[in-house]
Formats: C-alpha cells, sequence, structure tokens
DNA sequence: CTGTTAGCGCATTCAG
DNA sequence: CTGAATGCGCTAACAG
C-alpha cells in the first residue's frame, strides 16, 4: 500500500503539500501540484479512508438500513432510488439488512456510528428504534418508508392511508360488502396506515365493521397464506380482501388457489405493491402500487440537504400511490352469493389491465428504465 | 464521543490495560478489569471501528458486492445466506450494487480496499472485472453464481449448464421441436453456460440447431420482451422457448400475452429462477430453480475458511438446480401445428404443479423460512 | 501482570 | 505558499 509520504518523497515536497493538492482546498504552486499528480499516478496512490475517516472525524459514506431486503421489487426499488441519488452527490453507500430484527438493527446503527458515515436512511423496524445514539454522534437521519412516533427525522413515506382507502372504496363500489384486511405488524406505520386506511373507507361508504375480517400477519409470504386461510375458513366467509403487501398477496393468492375458490368470483383481491407478474396471474391482480424508486430518491434529496447544512425542524414527505385496477376486483356478478362459493357463475372475467392513472406509468418506466 | 482515554482515567488503568480488557486477549487482574469493564458500562463506551481499523490494518467487515439487486428473490436469498454466514461468524456485512456498471464495480472495489475490509464476496459483472487489487492488498475474495476466468477466487455458481439442458431436454421430450432460446449478457458465465446447457440438449437430441431462435438479451424484462418479440415475428416461429433469468421471464411472457398467444399450445415457456408466482400465472409456469440461499451461505463459508487462514488453492463448488415442471411446458398437443397459431387447439391444459425433486422443496422451503 | 511509548495514514495547525 | 510538527483513537512492543 503506497501512503502520502512515499508521495511526498517521490515529489520531492512535504506530506502536507500532497495533502493539500490532492484535496484541492488551498492554493499550491501549479508546478508543485504537477510534480504531486505525477508521482500520485506513477505510485497509483489510492487516499487511505481509514485514516483521513479518522484525521476528520467523519466517513463520506452513507449508509442504508433496510428493515427487509425480500420485499421484492419495492425494495430494489427504492435501494436503486437511493443510491443514485448518493452517486450523483458523490457518496458511496452501504446497504444494511435488519431483516425486521430490532437487535440487528440496532448493531447495524452501531456499526454506521462506529465507522463515522457520514448519514443514514433508515427503515425503522417498529416504534422502539432508537435514533438518539445517531443523532448524538452527529450523524444526519432520515426515515423512509415507515415513520417513527416523536417526528424525530426528515421522513419520506407512501401515502399509505390514501392507497388502502382507494382500494377498499373500489371494491365497495364494485358491490362487495365483507372486505377483508390482511395487514402487517403493528409495530410498522405501513401496516396501520394501510389499516386505517381500510377501516376509514368503510367508516364512509357505511359499510359495517366485522373484526373478524382483519388479520394481523408478518409481511411474509407463509404468513399472508396462513391469514387467507383462516378468513375462508370462517362460517360468514369475505367477498374480496386487501392484502397489504406483495409477499402476503402471494401466500393468500395461493392460499385461495388450494381452496380452488376462483378470483374474483368467490373472492375479490387487491394486494399492495406493484410487480410485473400481476397482470399475467390466473386472474390479473389489482394492485396498489407505491412509488419507491422516488421514496428511495427523495430521502437521498433530504440527507443531502441536510450534509448541506440545512437545518430545520424535520419535515415529512408523503409521495401518492396509485391502484391499478385489473380482473381481480371485477365488479360483482348479481348472481353471485356472499357465501357458499356460487359455482354457478362461469366463466373468467377478460384479463384487462386498466391503469388508474397515467402518473403511474411515468412513474413505472422511470423505476423500470433506471439510469 | 468517549474515546479509551476516558475509560482508562475514569477506571484508574492505562489505555492499554482497557484495550486488554475489550479485547480478552491478554491476562489482566480480574479487579482491574471489573473497574474497566464498570466504566465502559458508565460510559457507554464503543470502541471507535474506524480508529482500531487504521490501527489493525484490517476492518472486522465483509463487503458483498453484488451484480444486480434487482433479480427479485433469488438476489435476496443469495444476500440471506451470506449474510447468516457472515452473522454467525460475527461479521457485519455492507452490500453494494454495482448495477451491472463495471466502473460502479470497480469503484465499489476500491472503496472495500480503502476500507480495509476482510474479505469481498463478488458477483462480477463480466470477464474484465480485475481482481487483483484486492488480491494485492491481502483481502479475501470469494465469487458468487458467475465465475471469472483464469480460476483466481474460490467461486460458488449454480449448475447452469445441467439446469438449462434439463430443461431443453424436457421440453424436447414433450414434443417440442423448435425450442428458443433468450439469454443474458455473453460477458456473464450464466448466461454462456445456460446458453451452452441449451446447445448441448440440442446436440444430444439430435434437434438441429437453429441460430435465429439465440436471442441475447440483457436480463433485464424490456430486453426480454423485445426478444421474445422478435422471436414470435420470425416466419419459423419457435414453438418453446427457455428464459435464462426472472425478469426476462416476465419480460417473455408479456410478450406473448400481447401477441395473443396461448402458453403452451401456440408456444412452451420454461423461465430461469423459481419465484412464488410461478404456479398461479395464467399457465402456471415452469421454472429452473436455483439453490439461491445456499448459494449464499455456500460463499460465506469459503470466505470464512480462507479468513482463518486455509490458503490452498482455489476452489470451485458448483450447486445443483431443480427443473420444476408445471403447465407452460405440457406435452405438445398432436394437433398442434408449429407455425400458424394453431387456435383449433381449445381449452387450457389443467395447472398441474409438480417438483421434479423433493429436494427443492426442502430447499425452498429453508430460504423461505429463513433462519 | 501493567504502564509507557510509538506509530497506523492522514489533514491541519503553526511557523517560516 | 510550504514544511515540520501534532494528534485523531487505538493496539502492540517494550520495559518495568
Amino acid at each position: 500500500m503506497t501512503t502520502i509520504s512515499e508521495v511526498a518523497e517521490r515529489a520531492g515536497v512535504s506530506t502536507a503539500t500532497v495533502s493539500r493538492v490532492l484535496n484541492g482546498n488551498e492554493r499550491v504552486d501549479p508546478e508543485l501540484a504537477a510534480r504531486v499528480r505525477r508521482a500520485v499516478q506513477d505510485l497509483n496512490y489510492r487516499p487511505n479512508r481509514v485514516a483521513r475517516s479518522l484525521r476528520l472525524r467523519h466517513n463520506g459514506v452513507w449508509a442504508l438500513v433496510i428493515s427487509d431486503i425480500r420485499t421484492g421489487p419495492f425494495f430494489a426499488d427504492v435501494v436503486r432510488g437511493v443510491e443514485d441519488g448518493a452517486y450523483e452527490a458523490g457518496y458511496p453507500m452501504f446497504l444494511c439488512n435488519a431483516d425486521e430484527d430490532p437487535a440487528k438493527e440496532e448493531a447495524y446503527l452501531q456499526l454506521a456510528i462506529a465507522e463515522n458515515v457520514a448519514g443514514v436512511i433508515l427503515t425503522p423496524s417498529g416504534p422502539r428504534t432508537d435514533l438518539t445514539p445517531l443523532i448524538d454522534a452527529g450523524i444526519s437521519v432520515v426515515l423512509a418508508d415507515r415513520k417513527l412516533p416523536g417526528q424525530v427525522a426528515d421522513t419520506v413515506v407512501a401515502d399509505n392511508v390514501t392507497g388502502a382507502g382507494d382500494a377498499v372504496a373500489h371494491l365497495i363500489a364494485n358491490g362487495y360488502r365483507r372486505v377483508a384486511c390482511i395487514t402487517g405488524p403493528t409495530a410498522t406505520t405501513t401496516a396501520t396506515e394501510r389499516l386505517q386506511g381500510y377501516l376509514g373507507a368503510l367508516a364512509v361508504s357505511g359499510v359495517a365493521r366485522d373484526e373478524t375480517l382483519v388479520r394481523m400477519a408478518d409481511f411474509r409470504e407463509e404468513g399472508g397464506a396462513r391469514a387467507m386461510a383462516e378468513l375462508l375458513g370462517l362460517q360468514a366467509r369475505p367477498d374480496a380482501v386487501l392484502v397489504t403487501n406483495n409477499r402476503m398477496t402471494a401466500g393468500a393468492l395461493r392460499a385461495i388457489d388450494e381452496a380452488k375458490l376462483r378470483i374474483p368470483q368467490d373472492i375479490a383481491v387487491i394486494g399492495f405493491d406493484e410487480i410485473s407478474w400481476a397482470p399475467l396471474l390466473r386472474t390479473a391482480l389489482s394492485t396498489v402500487s407505491q412509488p419507491a424508486y422516488d421514496l428511495g430518491h427523495e430521502s437521498a434529496r433530504l440527507l443531502l440537504s441536510r450534509l448541506s447544512g440545512y437545518s430545520g425542524s424535520p419535515r415529512t414527505v408523503v409521495l401518492p400511490t396509485t391502484l391499478n385496477v385489473r380482473a381481480s376486483s371485477a365488479a360483482k356478478s348479481r348472481s353471485a352469493h356472499p357465501r357458499g362459493g356460487s359455482k354457478a357463475v362461469a366463466g373468467a372475467l377478460p384479463a384487462l389491465a386498466v391503469s388508474a392513472s397515467t402518473k403511474s406509468r411515468a412513474r413505472a418506466a422511470r423505476a423500470a428504465g433506471g439510469r
């Protein structure tokens, strides 16, 4: 490993001069600077970030601590959004997967502190996530996707309440009355907000609320399958269901399939998170899509503004969701009865796919096209 | 930030003693040790990793540099496999996304060097990826998923040749004769090996090879859609297709859908990478599943053995794939003609899902269930 | 067993 | 404008 003093020696200057040339802050005689640059070239010198970080007391790296890496395209798009922002600003980014485990999350946050990162973008695993160590260490934090009580940091979230509410209102408008909801851990604001949107839409429509139709699951596929199976086992079975993330939706669809029920005749389904397979499923799946890429990119923007010295009070950015209406939530056919399976109704509805908003196309294209 | 000297002062000992207690290598008087531990507690002292890293000339962190974060469940499972291994061994892990961009990849490898990471697990973006800077810096490297010419490091890959070959052999056995292949960038060994498996299976079966049926795409959804559209526009259209990753498969299925063709009557399809939606598609999709979690976990194991001092010559671990036979590759119906769409054949085949190997279930369960 | 001392590689005072 | 000297926080020699 070549060090700054080797460069200094070769260029016939002091290490201080080399440092000045490399960081370009102060004025240096052009000729000396040229000699230094030559020496840097010749020796293929790379400054040691660790030493630099120790001296500077900060490291030009961001950490993105995500609570679950397995949320499919949603997660990946968020990451790319953050990364593009970080890259534009010249920051490398480390990604850490807390795997919904508060202990692991804390370990990574401690690591971020110990590594002197410049900033952290975090999807908190729950309300007990503690940001004070980071803040005490002078590290800027942005919360992405999930809020934290007390508004302790800049936050970027999707409009979960409206997203879920729109979906449920659409189901009700299409004639469904026993609308169930499979939601996630109460520790996450995404789950509670989506549940809130669901309940709100029922209330607005004057549809009676039935506690048995609400299931708390774990945002994982198995949990979604189990919750759906329970709902299908109910005396008074639901005729529609909103599932609040894509992995649980996969499980729910499997459970419906195993119960040999048809969508939407026996039960209508709307899933949260858009996925490319949605239109190609046996019954094309209606979804609530989230602006995943923008969520990440906006988080990067907020972090950057903090790193640039902005120190106003915490901001919250809420990004809109989009309802993608497809066959799985098609208008309820008159002849179908709420319970009993109604096998009489034959023939699947055409798999028409209607995007509720043109904005969604632009956003999807951006997220998909990249760069 | 509390430093080691503050701890030393409070405990009434020297910094060296504090260091010894914390690292537990040498013998220290139990009473002093207790005082130190108290002081550490009281001050909530956390060693500064940066300083430690500078002194030790190595940092107890792994870097996982992945070439594409958007490969859906495959990527996520690989990450979790590595991470579990790292975690068990007490190493935190940073994830870096090179996004198939050699420049970005190099930047991350340089960062890994500059950060003194203990080891790197890498999915090379192409054959020109240069490991020598890492090796010169004394950093252990393991290649995961993709090989690099020259066998410069321990490598863990899936058996792509056999995986693709099995799929094509199965298609041929089921009566398909014009089998196409949509493969990825020639820079990746995953793409070239899968293509090789495809060609090999054709040769073994004595089916003539048709250059027009092979398309190079980019492992992305759009690329898969475009390639499929081209294949469908051919005078002599293929009656089956192997698509070598799941994102291109999504695109290919969309293209088939847009062309209003039916699977498998008009064209049979097998995709690479298992996904939870596969059985729920309009025609349940046959897939070649890869042992993604094991790929990651085995990589971690190899890295760990290097960090533990093993210094034999580079090892290559090849993990088996599994063919999951579903309706999309069902035996060709006699009445269907290779070209012309054969609209006469009505009624979809039942969406039966048969797993070709019981091993696949165990592995899938492990990957899905976690921990 | 423990403290003192010396650097890891770098950026930044402070003199010149 | 430049160089010598200092120290970021920590661990490893080396004496005691």
